[in-house]
DNA sequence: CTACACTATATGCCATGGCATCTAAATCGA
DNA sequence: TCGATTTAGATGCCATGGCATATAGTGTAG
């Protein structure tokens, strides 16, 4: 028997094979209707939503929220301050900080591109969440995130 | 009725979110210890599991497997090969295409590290998949999979 | 046999992320 | 108040992946 012990136990290899792979395959095929219809890429558009949504984070805001490190979202808040969608800002209670915000044009792209990331993500896992399993799976996914977090696992270094 | 049908509907953005979170993390805290223990990160390890569960693989069916494009795993059996720890192998059939396979560096390294990956992951998420609703998430998971690869979703170009 | 299309892989350029390191600024301790 | 430590962020080097293209080998129509 390839399964260990139990009857319904979860064999954690497959499923972190399984998680992993959906996981490219969405990010790939957001990716190219993201890119095809606004010139971005899906992290870039969690940048712009999070700074939609939280205007007045940190570089280390979004590193925090987004598990990566802090050089690199310093860069990614680079590339979008080049194209015109973020600026940042001195922030008068720290001088070593800055207060990152959406230029016009940013909060006109992080609306449309929702619009498009909403209705591709629909169109590509809907059906598959749909019922009680679904709402299963979501609560899973969502209390696992939860753990990770309080005991910062998978925080990079820097 | 995919959106209207709520009192239990999944906010798939918030899902996807919280689907990506995990998987950075998890990605993480696995090549901390993969990394420390064995100087391979969990895409090597998965490339080297596959090729001892799989020997005679090609390039081409490894970047199906993975569902990333065939240039980028040709470098990636590069990094390997100049390791020590993969042989591509001409392939009598097609002079085009080459056979891979593991060295004997590379099955040891391939078992010792599946010890510690198998161990890493369960310490990480294996009481958030106990108990029917982790059974329910593997099952969605497992087949949201297959319907992207069934359909080609996310397939990278070349 | 030849020309042409197709396939398997390799390679180059670019974008991105990790980690280490650097600087400036804030904070803490004596 | 001053030096030591910590913190925020930027930057450099390296690894990796996407995509476009190059190269070689295969198959096929005629």
């Amino acid at each position: 028997m390839a399964s260990k012990s139990n009857g319904g136990a979860v064999d954690l290899p497959s499923f972190f094979a399984d998680l992993v792979r959906c996981e490219t395959r969405l990010y790939n095929a957001l990716n190219d209707r993201l890119r095809e219809r606004h010139g971005i890429v899906t992290s870039q558009f969690e940048f712009l939503r999070h700074l939609r949504d939280h205007p007045g984070s940190r570089v280390a805001d979004l590193a925090a929220e987004f598990a990566i490190g802090v050089g690199a979202t310093s860069k990614g808040i680079d590339r979008l301050e080049k194209r015109g969608w973020v600026l940042r800002q001195p922030n008068p209670a720290d001088r070593r900080s800055l207060l990152l915000a959406l230029t016009d044009d940013g909060t006109r792209l992080a609306n449309a591109a929702e619009r498009t990331f909403t209705r591709a993500l629909a169109a590509l896992i809907a059906d598959a969440l749909d019922g009680p399993a679904g709402t299963a799976a979501a609560r899973v996914v969502s209390d696992l995130r939860a753990a990770f977090e309080r005991d910062q696992i998978g925080t990079p270094t820097g």
